[in-house]
DNA sequence: CCTTTTGCTTGACACTGTGTAAATTGACAG
DNA sequence: CTGTCAATTTACACAGTGTCAAGCAAAAGG
């Protein structure tokens, strides 16, 4: 990303986030990623316990990156409980491209090591947080859908929202970023929503 | 399953789809399955060449032994198209949590090894047939949504009816099969079928 | 009855990738 | 000059997959 050659550390990290980002979810081998950083692979381990730290570190330094608490603002200061839910989707929806080689490869790891799975399960945690909020702003307005209850319309939302949905539309079914942002945009209003 | 002592073969696919089932997505090691079946692991790759193709046959082992094609027949004698998608939420809805832990694993497995992601992919591929004939009864009584064309429908349900949704809802959020089943067919004709 | 075949066993081994450890080099600070 | 820090090289232990060769026991076939 920058050019005027930044520490180790950096640049191991940012290796790591361009392999992964290259073959999402294939979990680069810490020797591909010690020659990406130009590093022998012993060096990884002076800075990075073992591999799943590594990419749990990575999943973190993209979110400083991309600066998600600002990310989040218009949703935060909505002033309906609709406006609050379009702004979430529309926030969350945009982020997932860009994190979504890193987080793939995290998901797929979490299946077998038990920390990778902590890391991801609290980072859908933080996401959820962001659901309920939007459907804590519906029931405030008295304008959530009646047939769930505040938790199982959560549930809804989350689920949704999941990357593994962004995945199966944009990556399967070949559809650009923007149509899949406008179906769930307007998916979310009809699910959640009573008119 | 049975009793009376099957061949080697079938052991060895009832000790994997047992594994499997009681650890979804863990991938059980060779000599695991190989200890469940009282077989020597060396005795596994006499009935199968590796790992992934033990694994995509105790897919089609489990195929066999649910009949699938019997549990398809009430949705393909639907007499509306309303009354197909229903019964085609409901029949593959069913079908799930059955095939949950091996499918599961075989998904994982399919992020890394080129065999299991075009056994994964085939898999999902006759799914989504199920979902596109749903699609193409509503088109045809002109009960289908005005919002999408037969194939952008096709992928929304598609979507919605992916395992890992199942997964989101039943797994994580807590959810009873029942109610996971009840919300798919409502939301199901909510969002595809106009009134 | 003896021979062959079939199906499985045991034991050894090559290969890949992770993580650990020890000895070495080069640069820089006091 | 000395100590220290960051990184390097080399070596190795360990787990798990897949391959290979030799042996063995029971069924099949003449």
């Amino acid at each position: 990303m920058s050019s005027q050659e930044p520490n180790t550390r950096t640049r191991i990290l940012e290796a790591t986030w361009a392999l992964l980002d290259s073959n999402p979810g294939v979990a680069a081998r810490m020797s591909d990623i010690a020659r990406q950083a130009g590093v022998s692979r012993q060096a990884l381990y002076l800075h990075f316990p073992n591999r799943t730290e590594l990419f749990i570190a990575t999943t973190k330094f993209q979110d400083e990156a991309f600066n998600v608490e600002e990310r989040l603002r218009p949703s935060r200061s909505a002033q309906t409980g609709l406006e609050r839910l379009d702004a979430w989707v529309e926030a969350w929806g945009s982020y997932i491209p860009k994190i979504y080689g890193v987080a793939k490869t995290l998901r797929v790891m979490a299946e077998t090591d038990a920390d990778a799975s902590r890391a991801w399960h609290e980072r859908m945690q933080d996401m959820r947080e962001g659901c309920a909020a939007a459907v804590r702003a519906l029931a405030a307005d008295g304008t959530l859908v009646q047939d769930h209850d505040e938790t199982g319309a959560t549930d809804i939302l989350w689920t949704m929202l999941s990357i593994d949905n962004w995945e199966a539309l944009t990556r399967d079914c070949g559809w650009s970023q923007d149509r899949y942002l406008a179906h769930l945009r307007k998916l979310a209003i009809q699910v959640l929503t009573r008119v």
